[in-house]
DNA sequence: CATGAATGAGGCTTCATTCAT
DNA sequence: GATGAATGAAGCCTCATTCAT
């Protein structure tokens, strides 16, 4: 019966990754210990070895994740037709860090990941690439509304691109440490240091993607 | 050696946390033993410990230290007469995180010190007094260019604030892990979005303050 | 091997307890390592770590016993039908002390636990507690004797409780330390001092006064 | 100047004995550390370890002297002319032990001590000592007033000074860690079991010693 | 497949003692 | 003589991982 193993078996990883993220998000990769995760999966030391073979495993395979709700994001906001204006995509993307940092939010761990990135280059990778999925997908952005002629054809994409990833962080660690920042702000904060306003558009240009 | 002066005994601080701070900046905080620092340090495991009671101590008198530079930094950028735009604000504090990055920089903890503070409330409150104080320096600023006239009157300074705080960490982060942003990217994005053109001034308004 | 029954479980705590009791019967608790435990049990440290939570608990679990064994003795000894006289109580007691003092017996920990007593408040309670008890049971001897009349009526059952009480530690330590004390000492000891003939039996009732 | 360091030397170490036994009195001889006699003494390092060379001889020092008290109030009491009837030796040692309970009180310590000499053979020797040095004077007690016929002649000396030897750690744990019994209790008790009344006496011969 | 008891290296910290000043 | 900073061995305990059942 390979197709109901294959199934079971990606159903039990499932069940321990969402287990451990609960853990990490609460206690960070290092306070947690194999025994919480045990205990919150409800299954077995031997049952979770059985699906991984290591800690790092585990949390090797919650990094590649963390950025991924807000890459998805991203790809489906910025591929709209028309596509937002900068504010609205800012919006949409905070609006997505604050529904996904909640005690099972992937984003939970977008610091700690960084941090271990940062320090364990075998931990980087799958950050890094994460990072540059991201990144590429502003570049297109920034491609985009640069050929709609919403900012000069002379707008320097690669740069843009990164200041516009580096806003993230920024975001999230302001949302999970300080607890004050809405998407509001930073949506505003952007349309006054970025007004495009597309050409023939009503003042707003196009209407808000959230929820869309 | 006994009957020492109150200079050495801080010298000896200072020693275990620079100690302290390679460690930590190579391994991360976890991954670093305290014997990692007794040997960095080239002290004995009871002569660290006579300075500090454990190694969260330690920890913790790094945290609070973390943003330092970049606050000071930022103090004496937008105090200038007449203050720099905000794209010579952002290549100042930019290349301050360069130049702080090295082995010895403790902006290397800054990813470290988010990750701790997200997870261990007691670690947390250096971290928030810390970025509390950067963010009402950014305040202090946007409210001085735009009693200047820089950008318009009704500009929500709170908000501006939590975005320019918002991109310090993308920077030090794309610095850190993808090593391949520079203050000239964050520079021309800035001035791409907020280009500043202070009333009377030349085109460029105020000079570079880099190296000032 | 998991899956083990709960009295397997039992057994564990047993073997790490006998295990401990050599080792601080030899050494006594202070000198005694954990290392020392783990070796004379055969364990290993997570092994008896999964079994007590640390060394105080191991320490704990066997004050409680200390006394054990005489409060049990004196428990079957004084409730005979008719209850022996003094002399032949003291004489099951300190025979009991004997027997109990080797390198497996409790009571070589005896004065350990009142060392401990002495200067660790939550060490004391189960210390006391057995105190207490072996008291109790000395109360309820006296005054079974004093009902049937081998004591003065007048007789104070608590002084002579805690006098008879007190007469222990003096045995166990003199046996412990000097080597030289034979049960028969302190049943002579007390039958010169407390006479006691059951009427009916010899001549000398009780109440008969040495010397007279 | 010999004489003056003599005097000097003697004190400095009386002053760390003190402050020494105060410390073991309070938490015990192995959760003292140095340090904690440092603080008590108000000497530095330096300074105790010139006095004495190791924290075992402070101990060894103050072990000797535990029983010290006890012994020289009881050869002080059966040497009165008439002695006191037993009863009233035991009033005077039970007193004299709630006089020198105290936190100075040296036999504080003697719980501590017995534990040791239990356990380490070369702190054994001074305690064995001072245990068979009471151990006479009790013997000699026995033997005057079998001499005044206050006891029947064949008694057994050596028997009954190992019973009345053996009451004194019954009362001074029962003191120690209950501290219920008053020289009363253990006066009446030995009164009731030794009821000795000197031959052409009043009812309770000898006065009371106490204060003597 | 699952269980969970067992392993043991390694982490943090203490503390008696020394010795340069 | 006095000081107290420094030493470093050793202690207690945790925890990722394995494997007999």
């Amino acid at each position: 019966m390979p197709r109901v193993s294959a199934e079971h078996l990606e159903r039990r990883r499932e069940q321990i990754l969402e287990a451990a993220l609960r853990c990490f998000a609460r206690k960070g990769f290092h306070e947690t210990s194999m025994q919480d995760v045990f205990t919150e999966s409800g299954l077995s030391a031997g049952a979770v070895y059985r699906y991984f073979t290591s800690k790092d495993e585990i949390i090797g395979a919650l990094l590649g994740r963390t950025m991924l709700p807000l890459r998805n994001r991203l790809a489906e906001i910025i591929r709209a037709d028309p596509p937002p204006v900068p504010a609205e995509v800012i919006r949409g993307m905070t609006t997505e860090v604050l529904a996904r940092s909640g005690p099972n939010g992937l984003l939970r761990l977008a610091p700690q990941a960084w941090a271990l990135a940062t320090v364990q280059p075998e931990a980087a990778a799958p950050v890094l690439e994460a990072a540059a999925g991201v990144r590429a997908l502003w570049r297109e952005y920034v491609l985009r509304i640069r050929d709609l002629g919403w900012i000069p054809a002379d707008a320097d994409a690669d740069a843009l691109a990164k200041m516009l990833l580096g806003l993230m962080p920024g975001f999230i660690l302001q949302h999970l440490l300080l607890g004050d920042v809405t998407p509001d702000d930073f949506a505003r904060g952007i349309e006054l240091m970025l007004p495009v306003t597309p050409p023939g558009t009503a003042h707003n240009g196009p209407g808000s993607i959230i929820g869309e």
